[in-house]
Parts: C-alpha cells; sequence; structure tokens
DNA sequence: GTACTATATAGGAGTAAATCCTATTTGTCA
DNA sequence: TGACAAATAGGATTTACTCCTATATAGTAC
C-alpha cells in the first residue's frame, strides 16, 4: 500500500531513458545532456524534489548547470507528459516522473511526500455532467497530514 | 453539482461573522477590525482568492490595511478552522472560508477554482491501514483542467 | 472611565521560488 | 561540414511571501 525505499534498477533506468529519447525526438525538442540529465536524476528518486533540490543534486556532476534550466526543463518534462507536478497546498512545486497510477501522502510538518496506492482511488468517477462543461484533464486523490517520523518526533 | 454565481446574504455574514467572534474569543484571539473584514471579505466570494487579491479588495475599504496583515490573517482563519487553503499544484495559496463539503476544479489557463459538490467524493474510504502510519488531516478529491470560457477562448 | 499589557498591525526589509532576458552554445539536419 | 533553430548559462527581475520592529489597540483589571 505506502511504497517506500524505492531505487529504480539499471535495466529499467536505460529502458524508460529510450523512451524519452523516442518522446523528444516525437516532439521535436533536442536531446541534450541537461534534459537526459534531469530526467534521469527525476527517474532516481521518490521524493518529489522540487527544482532546487534536483539542482543541488544535479551540479555535483554537472557544475554547470543552471538552476533555470533545471526549472524550465522540468516543466518542459511535465508537458512532453515524462512527469507530474504534485498537488499539495502552497510550498514550492514538486516533481514525479512515476506516471504509474498512484496517490500522494503529504506531510505538511516535514513536507515529505510519499506515495502510496489505494486501487479504489484510480477507479472513483467523475460526475455526471462535469465534462459538459470542463474539459478535465487530471483527478486525483490527496491526502495530507502528519508523517510516523514527525509524529514520533513530537515526543 | 457546479456551483455558480454566488452571494452571501446579509442574514448568513451576521450569523458566520458572530460565530467567528465567538471562535476568537474561545482561541483568545483579539476581534480587531481587519481581522473581522478579512473573514468578512472572504465570506462574500467564490473566487478562492489569493492574499493579494484579498489585499486589493480590502485596501478600497480600508486604505491603510498591510499586505503582511492579510497573509498573517488568511493563515490564522486557516489555523482557527475558519478558512481553508485549495489544494492544487503550484501557483499562489489560495483560500477558502466556505467549510461546507465540496470539492473544486482548478482551470491551469486562467487559474479560477470552481466549487462543486460530488456526494461520492465526500465518502470515499482511506486506504485500510493508512492510519497506523500517517495521521491523516485532510483528504482532497481534486480535478483539474480547462474550463469553459478558456476552451472557448480557444476558438 | 483609566491604566496596563499582551497581542496585533503597518510598513519596510529580507528571502525563496520562479521567470525573464540575452549573449553564447549546441543538437539536428541538409 | 555548415547553417540555423532551439537550448543553455548566468544574471536581473518579479512574485509571493516572511521577518523585523516601532507603534497602536483590544481585552482586562481597577
Ligand atoms: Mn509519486
Ligand atoms: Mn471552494
Ligand atoms: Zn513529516
Ligand atoms: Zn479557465
Amino acid at each position: 500500500m505506502i511504497k517506500e525505499n524505492y531505487t529504480i534498477n539499471s535495466a529499467e533506468l536505460e529502458k524508460k531513458t529510450e523512451w524519452f529519447i523516442g518522446k523528444c525526438r516525437e516532439k521535436g525538442l533536442k536531446v541534450t545532456p541537461q534534459r537526459l540529465a534531469i530526467y534521469r536524476e527525476l527517474m532516481k528518486t521518490d521524493e518529489h524534489p522540487s527544482a532546487e533540490m534536483m539542482y543541488n543534486k544535479l551540479r555535483q556532476d554537472y557544475p554547470g548547470i543552471s538552476l533555470d534550466t533545471v526549472n524550465r526543463t522540468l516543466i518542459t518534462l511535465h508537458e512532453m507528459g515524462a512527469a507530474n507536478i504534485v498537488e499539495g497546498s502552497g510550498d514550492s512545486k514538486r516533481y514525479d516522473c512515476n506516471m504509474d497510477e498512484h496517490q500522494h501522502f503529504k506531510c505538511i510538518k516535514c513536507k515529505k511526500i510519499y506515495d502510496f496506492h489505494h486501487k479504489p482511488f484510480d477507479d472513483i468517477k467523475l460526475p455526471p455532467n462535469i465534462n459538459k462543461k470542463f474539459k478535465i484533464l487530471r483527478k486525483t486523490v490527496y491526502l495530507e497530514g502528519i508523517c510516523d517520523i514527525c509524529l514520533e518526533e513530537n515526543e
């Protein structure tokens, strides 16, 4: 139910990298080292990092990379359908390239975002007439509260 | 289903103002003109305004009010249980003092937030063991897409 | 009503996140 | 291999708060 200690294996990483390269070509987007690095870095984590978190990680291997490029590229990933912006209330944008159906719990104290998957949440039916008025692009069930670690800290 | 053209009637406005004053006293918070004005202004709208939007509206009647007070007070309202911060992905915080069960649709183009109420969404059951690990404080179903007005504009 | 005090406010400074600008570089394709 | 549109770096700017502090005021005690 609640997913933990995620690490992608290298076969999967390469497979998705190939998929990503194909997707770039398909959309007429250049396959730059920065884009690849950002996408691959995002695949390696389940921490739903912000642009700043990604920037700090990436500059270890790519000292010249700019924060603007990280920001721009994360939005590009989103527009390509290669990543999601995680829902939340306030705070900085957080990114996720796990496109499998799943849901999020966000701790309002430490701001960690935890993955979980509850099948019934995938299948909730939209109100019958809402499609007549709006074009629905995304439907999410989102939980907020205090995580186990923060609960423990408070005694 | 989708709610529109909301205006609170003055009886309701006064009733909720009384409730708010009671709530302030109960929590030992002073009933200042600014607090009252901000709460009352928020009650009059279903636009889910940001602090900035509230500030611009309020300074018409309270020329001296400060943006910091608006921001602080909106957070106070949230902490008192008199308002919610609307969920969303990115963008500035948006506030809502309609505490009746309802859901939101947000247009990713114009950023408008529309209320709707779909009873089945009130009743979705949490995954069975999630309470063992996390303290769940909020559960929301949230829709995103393009609103009718923005759809029309695109031809 | 007057005095006291903790709380709240105004206004400005400071900060964090994201976006914009522009000269330079680079991936793609002919 | 060269041309060019697209992308990047790095700095400036904007946006959305948050912090600071002197002043004002709501609540209470007399
Ligand atoms: Mn996720
Ligand atoms: Mn609402
Ligand atoms: Zn936590
Ligand atoms: Zn719209």
